[in-house]
DNA sequence: AGAAATTAGTTTACAAGGAAACAGTATTCT
DNA sequence: AGAATACTGTTTCCTTGTAAACTAATTTCT
């Protein structure tokens, strides 16, 4: 006697996980990990990382933006940034400007290898963005995501 | 000139994000990261972190659960998952039983000593959980639970 | 029964991300 | 001017999590 028959999804053991299902900290979790798997399974084949792509993006639509205004707006840690900006830099996708003014701050633009590649990738990866929401009705996305920006003071109440 | 003044938050730099901040992926991990914090500031001092104390917490609600279930459930990996249990373990929180009808599976349970480290904690942390929306109506909190465990398929329709 | 395929967990080897201490630059305050 | 303070990014070390190959146990198929 088996716990699944042959072709279908494995009937997992149902686990009770109580109130912890109704916790906001462990829901947006497990919907990252949900996006992220539908971002690999559409788009992310080729080397196109949601994060990585996030930041080439943020330096395309603000272009000679401080590489700490960038960190601090994505809430990418500065350690971190540091070693994706040197990735970018040596890929040739961003240009690392130090301005004579004050020769502490870094100005960021993508190179014209960067912005190709933005303009190539974009449209892949807001639409995958838009497909995202499909176990939703429309209204309940929109929803769903005006309660997010708010949640997350992003977007909707500046 | 300076961009701040002394006792104010720094107005950092706006940084325009576009589409993004409409991105359900991006947003997810705005919000994780927001109630990360906010769990620091409040529960996570002394020694509780949010995956270890759920995968505790499954173990406590569902006595003699194999790892693997626990793993697909709470969507850790299997290798992660073996590092977490033995770590457990060898705390002496968590006790290992392998059946006799099917050697391949593990069975856990709490220690007593488990038992009452959740039994202590469990308050805490979900008394965070509750607070986690305090930037909402109470309302607009739990529309976003119910929209958030429809997208997961997480409790809300089974 | 015995070979092939499946399931469960583990090991190893690595990538992503973070905390803390540090170095260089700019500002403020005597 | 010179000392103290603040800002910006970097380096080093560590934790968390993953992928891929592996071991052991069980089931399936002939």
């Amino acid at each position: 006697m088996s716990r699944m028959s042959r072709e279908d999804q494995p009937v997992a053991e149902v686990v009770d996980l109580g109130p912890l299902a109704s916790s906001l900290g462990f829901l947006f979790r497990m919907g990252q990990i949900e996006v992220f798997d539908m971002f690999y399974d559409t788009v992310g084949r080729l080397g196109l990382k949601p994060g990585e792509f996030s930041v080439l993006w943020a330096v395309h639509l603000n272009p000679g933006v401080r590489q700490g205004a960038v960190a601090e707006t994505l809430r990418i840690k500065p350690a971190h940034m540091t070693k994706l900006i040197r990735s970018f830099e040596s890929q040739g996708l961003i240009a690392r400007h130090i301005p004579v003014e004050d020769r502490r701050g870094i100005e960021l633009r993508l190179t014209e290898l960067g912005e190709a590649f933005v303009n190539d990738n974009a449209q892949a990866f807001f639409s995958y963005a838009r497909q995202e929401a499909s176990r939703l009705t429309p209204e309940e996305a929109a929803q769903l995501i005006a309660l997010l920006q708010k949640f997350t003071r992003l977007g909707g109440t500046p």
